[in-house]
DNA sequence: CGTCATTTTGAGGTATTTCAACGAAGGTGG
DNA sequence: CCACCTTCGTTGAAATACCTCAAAATGACG
């Protein structure tokens, strides 16, 4: 497990100026499994004991918790150079679930936590990287506060539209999620989201080239709809 | 007491209490310049350059955005023991302002930064908190998803009462934020969160002694409402 | 290519927002 | 010390926007 999975390691977490040297990234690799994942597959269920951590490296997850009635909260949408299980130390309170075929590195809560203690540079990258996810959750409490149904869609393409851009150049944004999801993590129905593409596309902001690929053909418009705080 | 092992970083998740050492407390103290700020005073700008990072001794803290019309989102409530600053590393995106008489510590963030890249040891306090923060962010995403007003506000009571039950031993809650304030936290017109109020009054639930106080007088229907997500 | 999940569209019900006004509380200045 | 003024909190009524229920159309996957 040398070579080319090592390097993709570092490249997962070297998002947002998070650049692991050589000697770390070897010792990440001491302690990391290297998962490959379906489509639907389930990561780790909520109320079961925490003992990893994830660092992605391709694909997509989402994780979410359940609620009354078969609806469900989508806390986290992940992708590539994402870690997610830090935040459940000890008990995960989500489920995780992949949106498509991922392949990520598990690490061990125990093994890392010792390595964190003993490499301190090391930590302080990690702390970076919450510290970054933090500013994002905030940033989606923005979005929360949005009352019309079509703004929240256009902030979440555009939340989306960031989190992708440094792997497409593209202006094809890829929406690996379901309507539902996204309803579940916007706060609407699903019908609601259904009914806020529908109105994007009508008022000439965006094209759905299917329902998980949309282009932003009216930039300017976009942007002012999405800042329309 | 020897460092922070794994299985006490589990522990001090699970009960979320950061205890420093002697020695570190005295490093801290040594970059740290007290400050007490009387009601209603802001202690940062956002979209000013972000240099310090700032620990609560006493008193409320509330940090928000400015949105359109008057409007904005809160983003925290921050209150003794809490942190804030960090998420906002090099540029503050939020406002922060204190709600009453608040004692704190300034903390420059060059200084801090410095001090955790060789003491792993702290640095893995402050990930914990930070990590803590996360997850209490997840649960307000869930807060969020209610879709009744009364609900949203027997939630946001449950949250403030598990932040301050340590403070406290009474039974009475402190809201030190205003009816607006609440209700940019949780996503409500101000208006509605003072039908909420009254409804949970109603009911038979809660009493406000005060509108910045309030006594859980049956806690069993309370709990049901908030835990009937 | 068939089957099932997903997505879209429609119509009505309902909760919250908005607009407006009043009452209460806290702070300030004469 | 009181009066004034600003801010905050509450209540009412109408409008709007979303949710729910239902069914058809589209898309995904074996």
């Amino acid at each position: 497990m040398r070579g080319l999975h090592a390097s993709s390691f570092l490249k997962s977490v070297a998002h947002h100026e998070i650049r692991l040297t050589d000697r770390q990234r070897v010792a990440l690799m001491q302690i990391a499994t290297r998962i490959v994942l379906p489509a639907r597959s389930v990561v780790y269920h909520q109320d079961s004991p925490g003992g990893s951590v994830y660092a992605i490296t391709s694909g997509a997850v989402k994780g979410f918790r359940d609620l009354r009635r078969g609806k469900h909260a989508v806390t986290a949408f992940l992708f590539a150079r994402d870690l997610f299980g830090l935040a459940e130390y000890g008990q995960y309170v989500n489920t995780t679930h992949t949106l498509s075929l991922t392949t990520m590195y598990r690490l061990p809560v125990m093994d890392l936590a010792h390595l964190l203690k003993h490499d301190a540079e090391l930590q302080f990258k990690f702390l970076v990287k919450i510290t970054h996810e933090l500013r994002e959750s905030q940033r989606r409490m923005v979005l929360m506060h949005r009352r019309d149904a079509t703004g929240r869609l256009a902030m979440f393409i555009s939340m989306m539209s960031q989190r992708l851009g440094s792997e497409t150049a593209h202006a094809e944004i890829w929406l690996p999620m379901t309507r539902a999801d996204i309803a579940g993590y916007i706060g609407l129905s699903t019908e609601s989201v259904s009914r806020a593409a529908t109105a994007l596309e009508r008022r000439g902001l965006v094209v759905f080239d299917t329902p998980h690929e949309v282009r932003i053909v009216d930039p300017s418009a976009f942007s002012r709809l999405v800042a329309a705080v």
